[in-house]
DNA sequence: ATGGCTATCCATGTTTACCAGCTGGTAAA
């Protein structure tokens, strides 16, 4: 039993727990000790092999004894008792957003729910709104996110698919006479969802590395193998085609493979206009029906006449009339960044310390760091309380004294409350270098009063950055509701920057909305929100999606020297934060 | 249920928002 299923169990256990309504230290104890366990980076199996569960922070004799009977025998027994004890789906309708384990009872108890369809028939037919203490707008509440659960597509997003892209590439790029292992399709634009994940390649030998990847161990199911291609499913449910080719043709394959489908059109329709016809085999001249093959994209694009054009700008907007007058961007580069504006520390619901968190950024050669905890208002995050962000503050300041060749910022993540004004008055906030300003609470507003309240946040004199302004969380939470433009409008008057969330399932703002606020001159950074030290490196997600916004270096104030930061953050809200040419 | 501590013990995330009925339960973050 692989760690995941696992902590499903007790993430179960704990569910249905509270449904019993057991002591909630009880609970909590489970509910740690599921995360625990989702994110060990060694497998329960082997620690269990060597006597050492007891010895990981929350497991304690019991959940170690669970555990051990998992892991020999593949059930559990208190946990199928439990499980008995409730209808079969009763934790299907907790998942749902605005059900919480009261409410739950009661629609099983009260009208026999036991289904997320069943609750819907009920809503249609009125009979949750007459519950007493439930009522209209609660019953409609419910059903938008029953319609929002099932509208989430089986997508999987980037930050899972791109691990697994990688971890295959590593495989079996060790094969003799292996070339060119590249993923193609979503991935290699850096989608923000990847349906499928094709990865391309080529080889002396190309049936070997067909065997070796339907016998790698991540694979679970072989849905068809051929000479040079072959269809897996692996772990997490994901389709992964590979397609081997002979070294001289791989420049046509990985172009025609990469997509997007509209960008492959229009290059298609551009060149049947030029008398040649695309396929992944070559450029065929229509008129002698003679093939050019390609080793390598760039000359693929060059023979076409165009600029080469970056994966991620591959999507049938403006880049071929762009490559073809040669004006594409020099987009920006992983590289080019040199510090964080987003970060989270064990003063709150981050994991490392201020410490390593700078070490971390040091490490990756960043010149700037900014610490941003939560305000009072994340309780459950354990945001700050004024005093003890004031400890922080010192804190910081006695660190980064000792810091050469690099700057430590203290900062804030600060809640916009409902009404639009903030967690600390003015003058706590006028106490710290930046002021990064989030929405974590009231997301159910309607567009008139969340755009007010945003932007009554970015008129605030202390805020220089909004962050994840849209709140999406893919798969999981559907965007805010908010009037995007006049956003991006305010943020231009009033030279507050919109941050693009690194993290995975954020990805906020998203790629059409960076495109759009470069447009009207919104400035625009990366924060990873990192939790952890090693979060630091979701920056290159970030950074796939300001390309996919067109964004070259300039556009990025994570570019920018430390001197230069911390000068435009001096200067405040004032002119230069905005208009220098950075 | 765990972990600190050696106790038939004790502490363990908190604040805000919403909604139904006009204060308080429930859920979310």
């Amino acid at each position: 039993m692989k760690n995941a299923a696992i902590a499903q169990v007790f993430q179960d256990m704990a569910d249905l727990l509270e449904l019993k309504e057991e002591n909630p230290f009880k609970i909590r104890a489970y509910q740690r000790a599921a995360h625990t366990i989702d994110s060990l980076p060694v497998e329960l199996e082997q620690v269990m092999k060597e006597g050492k569960l007891r010895e990981i922070t929350g497991i304690g004799e019991a959940i170690a004894n669970k555990i051990t009977d998992l892991l020999t025998t593949g059930h559990l027994e208190s946990y199928e008792k439990l499980r008995s004890e409730f209808p079969e789906n009763i934790l299907s309708l907790m998942a749902i957003r605005g059900v919480g384990p009261k409410t739950a009872t009661r629609l099983y108890k009260e009208l026999d729910v036991s289904s997320v369809d069943d609750l819907e028939k009920a809503i249609v037919e009125g009979q949750v709104a007459a519950l007493y203490r439930l009522g209209e707008k609660t019953a409609e509440n419910i059903l938008r996110h029953i319609q929002g659960l099932r509208r989430k597509d089986q997508r999987v997003t980037l930050g899972e698919a791109l691990p697994v892209v990688e971890e295959i590439i590593a495989d079996l790029g060790k094969i003799r006479g292996v070339r060119n292992l590249t993923p193609a399709g979503s991935v290699r634009r850096f989608k923000e969802t990847i349906g499928d994940i094709d990865i391309m390649g080529t080889a002396d030998d190309p049936e070997s590395v067909i065997q070796a990847f339907v016998h790698l161990p991540q694979v679970e199911e072989v849905l068809g193998k051929g000479a040079t291609k072959a269809s897996v499913v692996v772990g997490n449910g994901v389709q992964v085609d590979l397609r081997m080719v002979e070294h001289d043709s791989f420049g046509s394959l990985l172009q025609y493979f990469t997509g997007s489908k509209d960008h492959n059109i229009a290059l298609r329709d551009r060149a049947s206009r030029q008398g040649l016809s695309l396929s992944e085999y070559g450029i065929t001249v229509t008129k002698t029906g003679e093939i050019e093959r390609f080793a390598t994209e760039e000359g693929f694009y060059e023979r076409l006449g165009l600029q080469y054009i970056p994966p991620e700008l591959r999507e049938g907007r403006n880049e071929i009339e762009e490559a073809e007058k040669g004006t594409l961007p020099k987009l920006i580069e992983a590289s080019d960044i040199k510090g964080d504006f987003h970060v989270h520390t064990d003063w709150s619901d981050g994991h490392d310390s201020i410490e390593a968190m700078a070490n971390a950024a040091r490490s990756r050669d960043y010149q700037f760091l900014a610490i941003t905890d939560h305000s009072v208002g994340r309780g459950i995050a354990h945001g700050l309380s004024v005093e003890r962000l004031r400890q922080q503050i010192a804190e910081i300041k006695a660190l980064d004294r000792k810091l050469s060749n690099f700057r430590l910022f203290t900062g804030i993540e600060v809640d916009i409350r409902a009404d639009g004004t903030l967690d600390y008055p003015d003058e706590v906030l006028s106490e710290l270098d930046i002021v990064v300003a989030a929405i974590h609470s009231a997301m159910g507003q309607d567009s008139d009063t969340m755009t007010k309240r945003i932007i009554r946040a970015l008129d605030n004199p202390y805020v220089h950055v909004l962050s994840h302004p849209t709140c999406r969380l893919l798969g999981i939470r559907e965007p805010i509701d908010v009037d995007i433009e006049e956003v991006f409008r305010a943020a231009v008057r009033t030279n507050t920057a919109l941050e693009i969330n690194a993290m995975p399932d954020r990805l906020d703002l998203k790629d059409i909305h960076v495109l759009r606020a470069r447009e009207l001159g919104v400035r625009l950074l990366i924060g990873t929100d990192a939790h952890s030290a090693g979060n630091l490196d979701l920056m290159r997600f970030g950074v796939g999606v300001a390309r996919r916004g067109w964004c070259q270096a300039e556009h990025i104030l994570n570019t920018s020297a430390f001197g230069e930061v911390e000068s435009l953050l001096k200067q405040g809200k004032g002119q230069a934060w905005m208009t220098t040419s950075r």
